[in-house]
DNA sequence: TGCTTGACGCGCT
DNA sequence: AAGCGCGCCAAGC
């Protein structure tokens, strides 16, 4: 595995901040791993536990199917609406165009 | 050693 | 709008 990238990753999402999203694609892509979202999900389910993952999302605006509910509830508190599992536009201000 | 799986993304139909 | 397929790559079996 490459623990270098592993660092990284979680770096850009404790960067991510409250009360905006971000998702995995723009994430991999600020940790210099353009392509590798799969590997940013993997990092958040091995240690993502002391991160504010719940503010990464699918490129699409909606939440990862196994903790829509956790992530819902989560980005509820932080301020964010979530309405049937998918995000408002206005909410993505990291790295969209 | 090699195939399958998966917190994803994007283009095409 | 919704679905399908392909690409990417580390882990699991």
């Amino acid at each position: 595995m490459d623990e270098a990238a592993h660092e990284r990753i979680r770096a850009a999402v404790a960067a991510i901040p409250a009360g905006t999203t971000s998702t995995y694609g723009a994430v991999a892509a600020e940790a210099g791993l353009p392509g590798r979202a799969r590997l940013v999900g993997r990092v958040l389910r091995e240690d993502g536990h002391d991160l504010p993952w719940h503010r990464v999302l699918r490129a699409d605006g909606t939440c990862a199917p196994h903790v829509a509910q956790e992530q819902a509830a989560r980005l509820r508190a932080e301020g964010i609406l979530v309405e049937g599992g998918r995000l408002p536009k206005a909410f993505r201000s990291r790295r969209e165009p």
